[in-house]
DNA sequence: CGAGGCTTTGAACTGATTCAACCGCAGTGG
DNA sequence: CCACTGCGGTTGAATCAGTTCAAAGCCTCG
């Protein structure tokens, strides 16, 4: 249904100039000094001012881009939350992030040049289009921008090998994990850091966390049990953060002592 | 004209860790251009080819670099192969990667200033430091650097992200994608794709894929069985591409049809 | 040759998946 | 207003893939 819009931001990809026309009212766009901001780098711009950088709305469901498009912008998130996907042939695209605000969204097109995840809009979103071509423009200009850049990259590499610590720990325990991220995403936004509205279904979490959205539903029950949680539908709220970071698979006893 | 690197490599030596000791008969060196070759960025560097870069080499088992050190140099892999593993309370730290020829070692420290891996020797290898002082001083002069590095950082990113398809897969067919990966990362060094030997001991193997040792023992076992390979130790013979590729969880027949 | 590390094999065990049914809520249309 | 529909969430029961423990076999290297 929406599908227009990609095309038409297809088309302001050849034109190099995007101007989304679902954001068929873009009051607004950022300076470069906000953009920084945005994605928590902190350069000296103060030459660079000028350069402003256009807005992208999407509605909930909308897509940003799917795989296979080509990659000629990245974009920084200003409000909303995503989801990316990836695509398999099987019936279920295993999600495998979260992005929101000061996600910096696109980066792993850059380098085969197409778009190698789903991007989905899990609530109404604002993005700040950041083309490549202005990216490696003002790279040359402005060294520390570059400098900036690569932590940002290097950041999303981190954060994701990080995720691989999950394996080896139980669906409980991923669970827990999981609702620490959120808490910590949450309050370093200046929200609330131990409640807050989870914005994905089940399914997303148990197919983020690698389980079935049964055991999702059931982790987070026993955790209810356990005292360290309440849930009320997506709403979640945090009673206990340190046994929630140290759950782990326990050692299992096994007919011994005694 | 070596004289930044040997300074960040003093200093390195000097202030931080102790660096293997073996590294102190660096008899190499590489140019950009060959750097640039080494990972597979194409760009044009004729002014800049006086840069030449240290080679260091590291020994089976040694470690280039520990969780927590500080990140001033990324390494691009010329010869062997390394393992990449996370730090955790646990006693079996999970493998997150293997280096090898081509790849560049190091990015996911830049971000926070600190390594974050372990990065450990699983071969005799031969590395080619790259300061990264030199690396932002090079961006500033040779715009298509900046732009070829940020390329091979997206790529590292994406083949992490596709890490996760393996998600959902048996054990087996996960075992088949490792292998086929292996299959093309020696085809692309020029080497014999369906005849390889893996550098990794089963348990780093099932660590990096989520699953016990044992349990890859039998799915290499089982494959081996179905007649797609042969296995003798750590020499693999791929005999049916095809069939490792589509191998997938089969739909679980219950007590069907009625 | 012996020690120790890696690999294989067997057998018991269990966490998680799968299937299936049900609940509750929101939107829709009569 | 209420039946209807569909989706997300929850719950229960059976089953299985993979883990864990245990022990033996094998290879390498000092």
């Amino acid at each position: 249904m929406f599908s227009m819009q990609e095309r038409s931001l297809d088309a302001q990809h050849c034109a190099d100039q995007p101007m989304p026309a679902r954001a068929a009212s873009p009051q607004h766009s950022s300076s470069l000094i906000e953009l920084c901001e945005l994605l928590n780098v902190s350069v000296d711009l103060r030459h660079y001012s000028h350069f402003r950088f256009q807005h992208v709305r999407l509605r909930r469901d909308d897509h940003l881009y799917h795989v296979g498009q080509p990659c000629r912008h990245l974009y920084a998130v200003k409000t909303g939350f995503l989801k990316a996907t990836l695509p398999t042939n099987m019936e279920r695209q295993p999600v495998v992030g979260f992005p929101m605000r000061g996600s910096l969204i696109g980066i792993e097109g850059i380098a085969s040049g197409r778009h190698t995840v789903d991007l989905a809009a899990l609530s109404d979103c604002e993005l700040v289009v950041l083309p490549l071509d202005t990216l490696h423009h003002l790279g040359r200009e402005c060294p520390d921008l570059s400098r900036g850049m690569y932590s940002v990259m290097a950041g999303e590499l981190a954060r994701e090998l990080s995720v691989s610590k999950r394996r080896g720990l139980s669906a409980k325990a991923r669970i827990g994990r999981f609702l620490l991220d959120w808490s910590d995403r949450f309050a370093s936004m200046g929200y609330a850091r131990n409640v807050f509205n989870l914005p994905m279904a089940r399914g997303d979490m148990g197919s983020y966390l690698g389980m079935a959205q049964e055991t999702a539903t059931r982790a987070l029950f026993s955790l209810e049990q356990d005292g360290l949680i309440s849930i009320n539908q997506r709403t979640i709220c945090i009673h206990d953060r340190c046994a929630l970071l140290t759950l782990k698979r326990q050692p299992r006893q096994r007919y011994s002592s005694d």
